[in-house]
DNA sequence: CGACTCGTGAACGAGGTGTGACCGGGCGGT
DNA sequence: ACCGCCCGGTCACACCTCGTTCACGAGTCG
């Protein structure tokens, strides 16, 4: 689970015809796409910089410059789909407009809806091409959590997780701080709902702080919050931090012999359930 | 890819208008493609073999197994360029071909010129997606991939390597570091999507483990990350790393001394079990 | 002090993976 | 055109990992 945000689509626009801009715009941002719009011909260095996805431009309002304008940024922007759109136009307009670069060609009046269809298609490609999935690595404290190599480094060591303890990590780690409920993580790992009595989350917090405190015995990074679930957070071992339990050392530690002599902290303002 | 047919474009057609067969047939033999025309659907895996650059069809052809039929294809052949052609059509009917995998629609009469042209803009598209992994030699440890060759060396020794095996391993050498799942490799280097249950990516990764480990026995390239796919690193061999945590540290194992300062307890002594 | 929650180790079963063998088809040599 | 080799792909089987579950002890709260 733990999908991915796609990131929103940005377009440039570049047209004078109002009316057709107008319910355009509109169709855009119910797109949720990031969009500009503009009535002249943007040199090819600002449309490098604004970093777009798809190019729709009304030849018209370029001129007698369209073909030169057309083959720069097709030439300079090999990446970039660009949609033409004209009031009339040949077949053999059309055919020199494509040869020249263009990725597809619209002749008004054309509705809206295929106009975005046509530039889905036309980017469409160049995303299949990207993974769009969430490589994007996570830092939480010590902890770097890379998705592209799925696996983990706490205080430069690498810590090998499986399918399940990558998932987990990864959604701790995203919600640092927070305090995560069982049910909820069990939903956004598993991605079905947690059956009653299901200790599986148990079972991988546990192996996570097995190999993380391999890692760095210094630090300890998942907290138990008793009746609620895990918070996620950095802090050195040895502490006693109130709302979670103290484990580590389970061997010892019934001996009676506790080390840290804290006295009874104030209770967890969160652990409440009505 | 493996397609790597250059020049020549090859496309097949699914079409029964005679009259419109005619003339487009004189064009792509003006532009020197490699065609096939057929007046019935053809099957995926048909497809898969033709080692097409587009394809041309008819939506009337298929009747109204059409959708799903370019839903089909789409999916089992993303990388092919598909331009749907009817005779007549809707706003909507457009819009629901191009998001469900089609690159561009044109209405009938349509000149076959402009036809073409939309083929080589939607092949063209695809193709500048695949450059930029060409041509230059990787290197990734003890390992040499010289795509112009077709041949990889390791510390200095040439390997005799098949297509299929060269371009496994110089796309995983390329992504060198990152886990690469099963369905992406065998869609980057066979060109289509995996079937269900296709074991051949796993074959090819055992021929080359076989072939590298036979040039330098001392390193490992390929290694598995269970349920996900295969990851490209140089490491050496011998030090056991199956998926789990990095127990590469025979040295460290005693840890129950060190790290904790204060407590006495020793440390949950890890890996041995009775 | 009793009921519930959580930590921990072990063990099992499903299914993912490694591996050798086989087969059909394409390509080059003759 | 014929033939043989090589390569790509499939299959069956063995092995192994990992997810899940269970039992029990420790911890926590009322």
């Amino acid at each position: 689970m733990l999908s991915a945000h796609d990131n929103p689509l940005q377009i440039a626009v570049i047209d004078t015809d109002t009316g057709f801009l107008q319910v355009l715009a509109k169709r855009l941002e119910g797109m949720g796409w990031r969009y500009r719009i503009t009535g002249g011909p943007l040199p090819a260095d600002a449309l490098v910089s604004m970093r777009l996805d798809a190019l729709v431009v009304d030849l018209a309002v370029l001129g007698h410059q369209a073909w030169t304008y057309l083959e720069t940024i097709t030439q300079r922007l090999p990446g970039l789909g660009v949609v033409v759109v004209t009031g009339r136009s040949s077949v053999s307009q059309r055919v020199r407009g494509l040869r020249l670069g263009a990725d597809d060609w619209m002749t008004k009046p054309c509705h809206p809806e295929e106009l975005i269809a046509r530039v889905e298609a036309v980017v469409r490609r160049r995303q299949s091409d990207e993974t769009g999935e969430d490589a994007s690595p996570v830092e939480a404290g010590e902890l770097e959590v890379r998705p592209d190599q799925f696996q983990a480094f706490v205080s430069g060591a690498s810590v090998e997780l499986t399918r399940r303890e990558f998932e987990l990590i990864h959604l701790l780690a995203l919600a640092e701080g927070q305090v995560l409920q069982r049910e909820d993580i069990y939903q956004r790992v598993w991605g079905y709902a947690m059956a009653h009595g299901d200790r599986s989350v148990d079972v991988f917090v546990r192996k996570l702080r097995q190999k993380l405190e391999r890692a760095s015995p210094q630090w300890r990074y998942i907290h138990t919050h008793f009746g609620v679930g895990y918070r996620f957070a950095a802090e050195p071992a040895g502490e006693a931090e109130p709302g979670a339990v103290a484990e580590t050392d389970p061997v010892e530690v019934s001996a009676g012999e506790m080390a840290v002599p804290v006295v009874s902290a104030p209770p967890p303002a969160a652990a409440v359930h009505a």
